[in-house]
DNA sequence: CGCGTTTGACCGGCGC
DNA sequence: GCGCCGGTCAAACGCG
């Protein structure tokens, strides 16, 4: 836990502190070399050296910014725990006293508390966000719900309600809906940072690239995943297909990947052409999608994608892929969540839908044995939908999507390149994170910060086609993290996160 | 000549 | 068992 909530800002002193020799050592030598040069030569490499040294300059101060901003945040957030925390062992004092006034040879009625049961009040409620430390008893829930690794768990027979947000591949955002026992009443969500199924504790040294992803498929990596039931989970995630529904007038819609035509059908009750593509930017990405146009409107792509990829994303990838991946995992969750297919067919477990994000832009067919969730960008969104309308994002999205991209969309928290409309989107890692993993998406904590934030910002500035699919892929991602459900369980997961790692680090 | 696309054949799942 | 249909394969083809 205090491993997410610090990484950010280690990172960023690392890169202040590279930084200083890298200006020391522009600023020096550079007359030694540009003796030899012709004086107009010089001044105008001078000018360039100058003008990238203030740029880097200009960014150090954004980082540190945000740093302070993060700093600022933290010491806040951990005040206002501690203070929650005083006022929450006054109130298991006083339940204390009066139940041994009552039974004075009973234990403490733990059950009678408001919030479920616990005898340790540190344990009564668990908003987990990060690192898995209970493997063991994580591994064995996973099994008897026949849920995967992000699920939501709630372990009544501990007492401990587990908060989370958790996306792992072939996992993610779920709510084990009925199954929540006596605490089911309470909003069951999973804040984990750990992007893989079986932690990252089991995984070998993560590449530094941030865009490397650990696929579901290759789950086997880590030794402690469950077998059987990760197997299942495997499965799912492998059949679980995200659509996305464009206005867009070229062939494929440009999202960053290499993709290779195996095939075309004429598929029925659509006159157009289905298209198939397998990703080829590793040998064997098992990742692949078709691409169809809409029958009604043949100006509306639908790119139905399937898999996860294998290998390092480029950056202009990244954003569809962890997009996607969010989506999968959604769906996924859902469609592991031990309910009947009839149940799931109306939505209601999944949680976001249940939390009322997935708004009529966004479908969810569960129908056949391919779960599909269908991100429809061509219609607009519900007013309702609207948090912080970031006109930059829709600015962004209108780039690629001029005509009718979904309010909802452009209201997010992940408006790299804006002023940031709220804080949690800029600098959380556990949102970030969210979007990692799963049918593509890059993952591990640590790349979030970068992943949703400086490296996409940079990307999107790069050239070539890529700079566009960030745009509309990264309004997918906003969607689904703006909603207020969401937004509420996040920050009380990153509070507890805080207040926990964030205790001990406010003390240092 | 290499690489990507096209296109007909083939295969497996599913419903009747 | 049969036919339909979605998905994949692989040879042929085209392009740079």
């Amino acid at each position: 836990m205090e491993v997410a909530v610090e990484r950010p800002t280690p990172v960023k002193e690392e890169k202040r502190a590279d930084a200083k020799p890298e200006i020391a050592a522009m600023g020096s030598p550079l007359p030694i070399v540009f003796e030899s040069f012709p004086s107009t030569q010089r001044d105008a490499s001078i000018k360039q050296e100058q003008r990238t040294l203030e740029a880097a300059k200009a960014e150090m101060g954004e980082v540190r910014e945000e740093n302070e901003r993060l700093k600022t945040m933290l010491s806040r957030i951990v005040s206002q725990y501690q203070l929650l925390h005083t006022h929450f062992l006054d109130v298991v004092k006083v339940h204390e006293q009066a139940a041994k006034a009552k039974l004075p040879a009973a234990p403490a009625p733990a059950a009678s508390l408001p919030t479920g049961a616990a005898d340790d009040a540190d344990d009564l409620v668990s908003l987990s966000l990060g690192t898995r430390s209970n493997g063991a008893r994580r591994k064995g829930h996973e099994r008897s719900s026949s849920s995967s690794g992000g699920t939501a768990e709630t372990t009544a027979d501990q007492g401990q309600l587990s908060l989370g947000l958790g996306i792992a591949p072939g996992s993610g955002l779920s709510a084990d809906d009925d199954k929540a026992s006596g605490a089911s009443a309470a909003p069951v969500l999973n804040l984990s940072s750990d992007s893989s199924s079986a932690g990252d504790a089991a995984k070998p040294p993560a590449q530094d690239d941030a865009y490397a992803c650990p696929p579901a498929g290759t789950s086997r990596k880590s030794p402690s995943a469950g077998e059987g039931a990760d197997d299942e989970v495997q499965q799912q995630a492998k059949k679980a297909r995200v659509s996305v529904r464009v206005k867009c007038n070229t062939p494929t819609m440009p999202d960053g990947c290499q993709w290779r035509k195996y095939g075309q059908k004429i598929s029925k009750g659509n006159p157009c052409p289905r298209a198939y593509y397998r990703c080829t930017v590793a040998p064997h990405c098992p990742v692949r999608k078709h691409v169809q146009r809409c029958a009604e409107d043949t100006s509306i792509l639908i790119t139905t994608y399937e898999g996860q990829h294998n290998h390092q994303l480029p950056p202009a990838a990244t954003a569809m892929a962890s997009t996607t991946s969010a989506a999968a995992a959604m769906l996924t969750s859902g469609s592991t969540s031990s309910s009947s297919p009839a149940s799931l067919a109306h939505g209601h477990h999944l949680p976001l839908a249940a939390a009322g994000l997935l708004g009529p832009t966004t479908m969810v067919s569960t129908a056949a044995s391919c779960p599909t969730i269908t991100l429809d960008l061509t219609t607009p969104a519900p007013p309702h939908s609207l948090m912080h309308p970031s006109p930059y994002a829709a600015a962004a999205a209108a780039g690629y999507e001029s005509k009718a991209v979904p309010a909802a969309w452009s209201s997010g928290y992940l408006a790299y390149g804006a002023a940031p409309p709220s804080y949690y989107g800029k600098s959380s890692p556990a949102l970030g994170h969210l979007f990692g993993g799963g049918l593509g998406g890059s993952s591990r904590p640590e790349q979030l910060y970068g992943a949703q934030t400086y490296l996409q910002r940079t990307s999107s500035l790069g050239a070539g086609h890529g700079a566009v699919a960030p745009a509309v892929t990264d309004t997918l991602a906003k969607a689904i993290t703006s909603d207020p459900s969401f937004q509420t369980a996040l920050v009380a997961a990153i509070t507890s996160i805080m207040g926990r790692g964030g205790g001990a680090a406010a003390q240092k």
